[in-house]
DNA sequence: TGTATATATAAAGGGGCTTTTAAATGACCG
DNA sequence: CGGTCATTTAAAAGCCCCTTTATATATACA
């Protein structure tokens, strides 16, 4: 049992949608001129959403991504405010969109320091370059997440596709940490 | 009516084809040894024939890209002996090939030499850069191809998807030269 | 305060890769 | 001085990488 109660916050949720029909995003651009398209740099129209706070990138063909949603059911309701407000612009949109999340980043903090070097040394699936990158990079196989590990003991925890991913995965590297006597707490 | 005959030569025609089927290509490697074969290059192995003379890219799917033969026929030709050579080396492949001309590429020479700066500044749809490359460009709209002349009176005419575009090119070509008074034929 | 470095993830479009071939011109090598 | 190499054009195939969006983390660099 770890000596502490790691703090996680859901950062980041990432969820792709589909209405399944193609849409005209000139037409999108003309009703709502806040939004962002340049074809020629990106196929995708940037719609962004003050609430919840997130910005959905939408395709000719009908798919779209959401990021920036800070738990997966504001993702949803992102994706359904979008549709929602491209309708109410004329935008005739038929089916409603199934949505799918696809990738969910937190940031953790174990509450002590970690001791690196060791790690990077110990850790299986490991990559410490510190004159590259200050984090740890660890690739977890259950659940299958990354996660970068920081000397001051946060975490950030990625590619986790629910969000009871993201606490296994925490859990069980600060298990694993703690065996190892890689934590270094403050008495 | 142009005061010379020219001479064309068929030079390349690629054609695409396509087996309706995925095909394994390692198993081509094991059975045909003489074959390239360097996915992490690129994705379709190089089968070579003797005779038509070509190099055929076979990819994964099924489909494939018959370069190098000197007509249309020999074009159909080399796809139908590399499907029957792959059948003979064990190749379990079910439908017969469905092939389609992409491109011909021929060489042709007026008789009479091209005055090429004249051209450039003359001919519409033209690129002219001696310091990158000696030749014009000059795109064709109908047939659409795209010819390359040389001050010596010889030209290079590819994009054609059928031998009689080739022709049909040189010919315009050849008499809107003389209209213009590009031409310049010894005595 | 910005830039970059690194992680995951979807979307779609662009570019590059390889193969073939002629033409003519320059650079480069032994 | 002669070979190779590059330059350019078209075309298909499919795979890679990049583009963009969001986000935490922490380093170095202007």
């Amino acid at each position: 049992m770890p000596q502490t109660k790691p703090i996680v916050s859901i950062e980041n949720v990432v969820a792709s949608a589909s209405v399944d029909q193609k849409i005209d995003l000139i037409e999108i651009t003309k009703k709502f001129p806040d939004t962002e398209y340049h074809p020629e740099q990106f196929p995708g129209l940037v719609f962004r959403l003050k609430t919840p706070r997130t910005a959905t990138l939408i395709f000719r063909t009908g798919k779209m991504v959401c990021t920036g949603a800070k738990s997966e059911d504001l993702a949803v309701k992102a994706v359904r405010t979008v549709v929602q407000k491209l309708r109410k612009g004329g935008i005739k949109i038929k089916k409603d969109a199934v949505i799918v999340v696809q990738n969910i980043v937190a940031s953790i903090n174990l509450g002590g320091k970690i001791h690196l070097e060791q790690a990077a040394r110990t850790l299986p699936r490991s990559m410490y370059e510190p004159e590259q990158f200050p984090g740890l990079i660890h690739r977890m196989l259950d659940p299958k997440t990354v996660i970068l590990l920081f000397a001051s003991g946060k975490l950030v925890c990625t590619g986790a596709k629910k969000e009871p991913d993201v606490y296994r995965s925490v859990h069980n590297l600060h298990t694993l940490l703690e065996e190892k006597g890689l934590m270094i707490y403050d008495e």
